[in-house]
DNA sequence: AGCCGTGGCTAGAACGTTGTAGGGCCTGGG
DNA sequence: CCCAGGCCCTACAACGTTCTAGCCACGGCT
C-alpha cells in the first residue's frame, strides 16, 4: 500500500511537504503529544500513512538523551536464558523501556556481546550467567547499572547487582527430601566452576552435615552437560558402595545420569534415586519425569530489570542483591532407598 | 581505569580536545582508515582509550547511507531458531554485517519484532519460521530484502525470498527406511499448520504411494510440542491393528509417543518404530536415542545471510527459493517390525 | 623557477529526529 | 481599545557521527 518510493526511506520531511506542514509539527504528531490540532492531526497521520512513514529509532534516539534502552546479553546454548529473556521483555515494555538483545556465541564472545550493547547506548546492562571477570563487571558497572543474573559476585566489593536463585537452599531441600526417604548414601555431582555450581556444593554439605552425613559427603566433578552427567555416573558404577541418591549439578546433567543407570539396568527410583535442578522442559517431559529443584524464572527477570530500573529512575535501590527462592518439585525420579 | 566522567559519555569532540586535534581527525583513526599519520594516530588513540571513549553505533549509523544491519526475527520458544541464530552471527560478521536480534515472545508478536527491526534500520528482514500471512510478508519484501527460514511461500508470487529444508523429502526417507526394514502400516503424525507440516504430509504420502502402500496411508493430526505426541500416542494405542512405525512431525512430538508407548510397556524399537524429525539436542540424548531427520542448520542460516546480502550487494539472486537436503540419523528407535 | 601531486589535517555540512523559543491569531477581561 | 493568555504552528539549534571540500606544506618533475 506504501506509495512508489524514491528509493530511500521516508522521513519527517517527506511527511511534513505532502501535509504541508513543518517536520516539528509532524514529530508532535507522531509522538501524540499535544500541540496540534485535531483536523491537521489527522491530515498527518493520513500523509505518513501513505508515503510509509516510519520513524527512525536512531536518529530519535541520538537526540533525546534518554535511550529507555536495557541491554540483555545471554547464550544461545542455555534454554534456560531463553525463558529469562522472555521475562525481561514482558517486565521491561510496561515500564517503557526498550530490550535490546546481544547473543554469546561459539563465535562472539562476551566482550563483543557486551561491546555491542555499549555501543548501542543502552543505559544498563542485564547479564545472564556472566562468564566475565569480576573486575571487568566491576569496571562496567562504574559506567551504568549492570545486573548480573544466576552468576553471585562477593556483595559490596562493587556495584554489580546480583538476582540469583538461593542455590544452596535448593540442593539443601533436595537433599532433606532424600534424607526424608531415608536415604544416607547422597552423592553430589557438581557444576565445577559454573555459575551457582559452589553454593550448591555448599548446600549439600550444609544439608548433609546438619542431618549427621558429614561421614557420607562425597561430591563428584561433573558440569553442566549430559555428557558431564553420563561421565560421572560411568565413576558412579565403579563405586562400592553403590550410593542410594544422587544430587546433580543440573537437569542436563541429571538426565546424563538417568541415561547410563537406565542402559546399566539401575532402576531409578528403585534403585538410586536422582534430583535435578531448573525444572527444565526437560525435567517436566514425562519420561523423564525427574524430581528437581525449580527456579523461579519470572521473579528473577522481574527482579533483574527492577534492579536496573530503579538505579537508573535514581530511587533507592532495596537491596544490592537479591535472592529467589527455589522450590523442590517431587517427580518421579525419587524413592525410599530398597 | 576510566577517567572521572562528568557524567555524560565520551564523544569525539571530548577526545579531539583532549588530542588537540579535529573531530574528523579522530573519527578517521577511529575507523582505521588512513588520512591521519602515524605518531597523530598513536596519540589519538591513547587520549580515547584515556577517558573510555567508544563510538556511537547509533549516531555513526544515522551518518553514513548504509546501515549494515541485518534483522533478525525468531522465536525463544524454538531451540531450533537458538541454532539458526547462531549461525546467522557466524555467517553475517565476516560479510561485513551487524545482527539485530527481535525475539518473538508471548508477550511479544511477529507484528512487534518486525517494527523494531524496521525502526532500528535494518537493511535486510531474516525470519525464522514466520507465522504472518504471506501477503504481509510480501508487502514488508517490496521495501527490504526479506527471506524466509523454514516457511514456504508460494513462490515468484512475492519478492521474499525462501529458504527451507526438503521436508518432503526427509519424510521420504525416513518412510523409505522403513519399509526397507519391512514396515508396511506406517503412521505420519503431523505438525497442522506449522511451518513444513504440509510437506511433510505430501512427503509421507508420496513415498507410501511410491512403495504400494497407498492403502496404508494414516495421517493423525499432531503438533509441535511433547504433549501433541503423546495425544497421538494414545490414539495409536487404541488402534487395532497397530501400527508397526510412527514417522512424526519433529523430535519433540516424537519424544512424546515415545513416552506414552514406554509407561504403556509398548516396546520400542521391537513393537514399534518412531522416527522424529531436526536431530534437536533432545534426540541426540543417549536415553533418548531417536532416528531423525537432520536439518542442515549451518547450510541453512548461511544462505539466508547469502541471500539477502546478494539482494543487498546488487548481485544476481541466483534462486529465490533455496532448498537444502535433510539427511536421515538412524540410531535406536528404528528396527525391522516383529 | 614554476607546477603538480600528495600526505596530513580541518571546517562545515549533512543524517533524521526532538526541544526551545517564539510568532501569529483569536478570545476574553479590564 | 488594549493587553494577557491560549492555541497552533514554525524556525532553528542541537545530538554524535561521517563525508566532502579544501587548505597548507613539501618534494619531485619538467
Amino acid at each position: 500500500m506504501s506509495t512508489a518510493s524514491n528509493g530511500k526511506r521516508p522521513t519527517l520531511a517527506d511527511v511534513a511537504a505532502r501535509a504541508g506542514v513543518s517536520t516539528a509539527l509532524v514529530s508532535i504528531v507522531m509522538r501524540g503529544v499535544k500541540g496540534a490540532g485535531d483536523a491537521t492531526r489527522e491530515r498527518v497521520l493520513k500523509a505518513a500513512q501513505e508515503i510509509g512513514y516510519r520513524p527512525d529509532a536512531r536518529a530519535r534516539l541520538l537526540r533525546s538523551h534518554r535511550s529507555q534502552l536495557l541491554g540483555v546479553q545471554f547464550s544461545l546454548e542455555q534454554a534456560f536464558h531463553s525463558d529469562l529473556v522472555e521475562g525481561v521483555y514482558a517486565a521491561a515494555e510496561p515500564a517503557g523501556y526498550q530490550v535490546v538483545l546481544s547473543a554469546v556465541a561459539a563465535s562472539r564472545g562476551e566482550q563483543r556481546a557486551v561491546d555491542a550493547l555499549l555501543a548501542d547506548r543502552c543505559e544498563a546492562l542485564i547479564l545472564f550467567g556472566p562468564q566475565a571477570p569480576a573486575a571487568r563487571l566491576a569496571e562496567l558497572a562504574e559506567q551504568l547499572p549492570v545486573v548480573s543474573v544466576a552468576r553471585r559476585l562477593r556483595p559490596s566489593t562493587s556495584r554489580v547487582g546480583v538476582v540469583r536463585t538461593a542455590d544452596d537452599e535448593g540442593v539443601r531441600s533436595a537433599v532433606e527430601h532424600l534424607v526424608a526417604l531415608g536415604h544416607r548414601e547422597i552423592v553430589h555431582i557438581d557444576g565445577g566452576k559454573a555459575p551457582g555450581a559452589s553454593d550448591r556444593r555448599r548446600g549439600y554439605r550444609t544439608a548433609m552435615n546438619r542431618h549427621g552425613l558429614a561421614d557420607h559427603v562425597r561430591v563428584l566433578p561433573g558440569g553442566l552437560t549430559e555428557e558431564h552427567g553420563a561421565a560421572a555416573a560411568r565413576t558412579l558404577l565403579d563405586t562400592h558402595p553403590r550410593p542410594s541418591a544422587v544430587v546433580a549439578f543440573n537437569d542436563r546433567c541429571a538426565v546424563g545420569l538417568l541415561d547410563v543407570f537406565l542402559r546399566s539396568g539401575i532402576a531409578v527410583p528403585d534403585e538410586i534415586s536422582v534430583v535435578g535442578f531448573d525444572d527444565s522442559h526437560l525435567a517436566r517431559m514425562a519420561h523423564v519425569n525427574l524430581t528437581t529443584v525449580a527456579q523461579d524464572i519470572p521473579r528473577l527477570s522481574e527482579s533483574a530489570v527492577g534492579h536496573v530500573i530503579a538505579r537508573l529512575e535514581g530511587k533507592p535501590v532495596d537491596e544490592k542483591e537479591t535472592v529467589v527462592a527455589p522450590r523442590l518439585v517431587v517427580r518421579g525420579t525419587t524413592a525410599a532407598p530398597r
